[in-house]
DNA sequence: TTGAAAGCGTTACCAT
DNA sequence: ATGGTAACGCTTTCAA
């Protein structure tokens, strides 16, 4: 492997201008960046990335910390992890894995043995276990997730509450006076993750604004539950009934359960969806949809990150950002009867 | 942040001795890793990943090259990659992530830098672009998947070709006479990846062998092609009719197409799920399921690498492996007719 | 505009 | 069994 030492001989220059036009620290004159430019070319040389990190203490790799079991909501965990590595590279940065298997000994050891630069934290918890240790860190770190205790944290996540509000604004403006959502299973929530609360609490204060009547059930996936669902649903509205819901086996089943009661979604009865992804389930099922945009979350999560090691180096700083959800409408909305 | 000079200082000892306690590669009396180890507790040393890069020309890191856009049947990418890093976290190496978006200049990049001592290539097609490069590498890659020329690659996958053979043998020992295949969707193979022709050359040379009458037809999300498949699938059958496929849509449905053209699963016709989440698929809808164990396939590449690592460096060896299925049978597959 | 040289924090060789 | 010290390949200060 070349060193920038060969480099520098064979432009016949001293190394540090071989550094110095690499970084562009400094002026270099055209005549001597040509040859330079050239040697590198020529030598195919790559800086040593541990040299690097060693003189300038910064290695350029973020780290990314990954649930090792992936809560079902989160769709498609993988999809966050290819956006936030090529978001990252857009940056000139790296990722490196790290599994919260290891616990906050993992975050400690990235950061101790200076691996990386900051963190991003996936699947943050209402109370997570990381926060005090992450208080301590001495690195940037973002949490996609919106913890209870946030001040002096910095965090993004997709706007789950604008969301809940979004879902009822369209039945409202559809004409319904209540709806009925079909919500994330029991275990997507428990208590650890608060997207789910975060969502109801948008929809039910939603519901009030607009006078009209919500209620809620958990999800499921099997087809029992699923019909029991929406025959209370039915039974409850005042008018042509609207379902909500999250969990894709749900929407998938919805129309059929339906149709079977006699009712035409787009026509007699509302149905939104709502997720990660949701363009060719929304297309598929010509439902209206609200997506929770998890490509955006991942890539401002990168991007916040980056900046925070641009200016400045070291500590966090509080930062909240929501994403807003992206609402499709498709025809199964029903037309708002006139009055 | 400390460094082994301060622990060296607060252990009254020489820093290459705190080099040597870490490492365990020369001898140390009882009494000075003790104090060694007492100051490295009290400080909480970790040695400087950039610096130990440097001067031992190791890394301890792996490059991961994922998929940006993850094919279909790779099920949960997320699975695979959780499993790697948590598996090279046990033989105490971190992952680095590479997206196959950076294309083969993103492993020359993380090679040529020194970021990683191998790499790990998923999704790796029949005749994958980045062979050649690979093969000039300098530093030991795993493939996940199994390239049309592979001599001198070291190459892991499912053993697809023989759940093939394991789904026309369950058959054949239900007694069926003949059996359909619902395949993978076109998409996911697209002549790119071969695993669809290795699964479909085992099977059809099981079935041959087993004088079984096989057919084959692409699988779909949508419902008619499903039940036109069942149909012809019924028609073709002499006997009781006999059912496999990849596709968790279509085994989804079988068991009601089946059941609304009056056929009991398990009685009158057999269902075999092939995948790579089998478990809870299979027992949800009482199949016989052959899985293809994605996390022995990620554990086994890891494994591989490291051990490549391990013992001499550098250089590739060649190697294939192929990991044999897990067949789970339960009360869908039909008893044995008496002749 | 450029060069020389002092680190950065380890490892590993050569001594003792 | 332990210590001294020369690399490792880069960045950056200090000089010119």
């Amino acid at each position: 492997m070349p060193t920038s030492k060969d480099v520098a001989a064979a432009a016949g220059v001293s190394q540090s201008t071989v550094s110095y036009v690499m970084s562009g620290k400094r002026p270099i004159s055209e005549k001597t960046r040509k040859k330079v430019e050239a040697a590198i070319e020529q030598l195919t040389y790559q800086p040593n990335a541990g040299a690097r990190a060693l003189a300038s203490r910064r290695t350029n790799v973020l780290g990314l910390v990954i649930p090792l079991t992936p809560d079902a909501h989160v769709g498609s965990l993988s999809e966050f992890i290819a956006v936030i590595a090529a978001t990252a590279r857009q940056h000139d940065r790296d990722i490196l894995l790290v599994t919260d298997e290891e616990g906050t000994e993992g975050l400690q050891r990235v950061v101790g043995q200076q691996l990386c630069d900051g963190l991003i934290l996936m699947q943050v918890e209402a109370d997570d276990d990381r926060i005090p240790v992450v208080r301590k860190l001495r690195v940037p770190v973002v949490f996609i997730g919106i913890p209870n205790e946030a001040e002096g944290l910095s965090c993004i996540d997709a706007d789950f509450a604008l969301a809940g509000r979004q879902c009822i604004e369209e039945f409202a403006a559809a004409g319904h006076q209540g709806a009925t959502v079909i919500g994330w299973r029991p275990e997507s929530g428990d208590r650890k993750l608060n997207f789910v609360d975060r969502f109801l609490g948008g929809a039910f204060e939603q519901a009030e604004a607009s006078g009209l009547a919500l209620s809620h059930v958990s999800g499921s996936a099997d087809i029992a539950s699923i019909e029991a669902a929406v025959d209370g649903g039915i039974a409850a509205a005042d008018g042509p009934p609207a379902f909500a819901s999250p969990e894709e086996p749900v929407l998938e089943m919805l129309p059929r359960i339906l149709l079977d009661r006699g009712l035409k979604p787009g026509v007699d009865v509302s149905i939104i969806g709502v997720g990660t992804q949701t363009k060719s389930l929304g297309e598929r099922l010509r439902l209206t949809t609200i997506d929770l945009e998890p490509r955006t979350v991942s890539r401002r999560a990168v991007e916040l990150l980056c900046n925070f090691l641009k200016d400045g180096d070291g500590g966090q700083r509080q930062h909240l950002e929501l994403i807003p959800p992206v609402v499709t409408q498709r025809d199964s909305t029903i037309p708002s009867p006139t009055h």
